[in-house]
DNA sequence: CCTGTATATTCGCTTTCCCGAATATATTAA
DNA sequence: TTAATATATTCGGGAAAGCGAATATACAGG
């Protein structure tokens, strides 16, 4: 968990973690059937980009019987916070319909 | 000119750009030679940094006989600024003392 | 024109990033 | 235990990023 401007950037310099974080911030906790779901790319690939943001320590995860949810991490440093609101906003305009969720898939 | 949330976390994912970035948000304009002297980075090395943040539309430049002076662009969104602005606290405070500008090149 | 200084670009190389495919692990249910 | 579902990791290749070295361009002065 090493949170510096320059990794914060590295890890939403990528359309799919930055979509990712998004969902995170809009919906709170999501399990990864449905961060695939809604971002329509293969599981491995959401997997590898879910490791890379836990690494970062921008999210944590938590296991619930077979499904692991995904949220920001709740101890983030205020500037970190700050900065993902602030390209919230431009970023959801941009991403738009991306940034639906389908029916939960873990009732 | 394209400036996302992704295109700008790319441009300030590097420590290099991340510290020019710093310079001219503490400085306002400076010359290359000044960039060059901060850094301590060979000059090719600072040109295409610069060109990467010029070409995102970060930074503006503008030559002066011999010399080009870049300086944040003026007509930034506002969330890009206020971006920069979060990123700036931490960020110098990691890089400290690599922050300082030595006698200007160009008098 | 020629020289020197400032800046930009190209080249070749190495490293890193991203992806698809396949496989491995964990949990639940039967 | 076996099968099925959810998630993670590994492997191999291709694309992109970063760098040192060399070269090219632009301007100033003599």
């Amino acid at each position: 968990m090493n949170l510096t401007p320059v990794s914060l950037c590295k890890a939403l310099s990528d359309d799919t973690r930055m979509r990712l974080v998004l969902l995170m911030l809009k919906y709170g906790e999501l399990c990864v059937c449905d961060l695939v779901d809604a971002l329509k790319l293969p599981q491995p690939t959401v997997s590898r980009h879910l490791s890379q943001l836990r690494n970062v320590g921008l999210v944590s995860d938590r296991r619930a019987g077979q499904w692991v949810h995904y949220q920001l991490a709740s101890n983030l440093p205020e500037w970190v916070g700050a900065v993902v609101d602030e390209l919230a906003a431009p970023a959801a305009s941009i991403y738009r319909a991306e940034l639906k969720r389908g029916a939960a898939c873990c009732a």
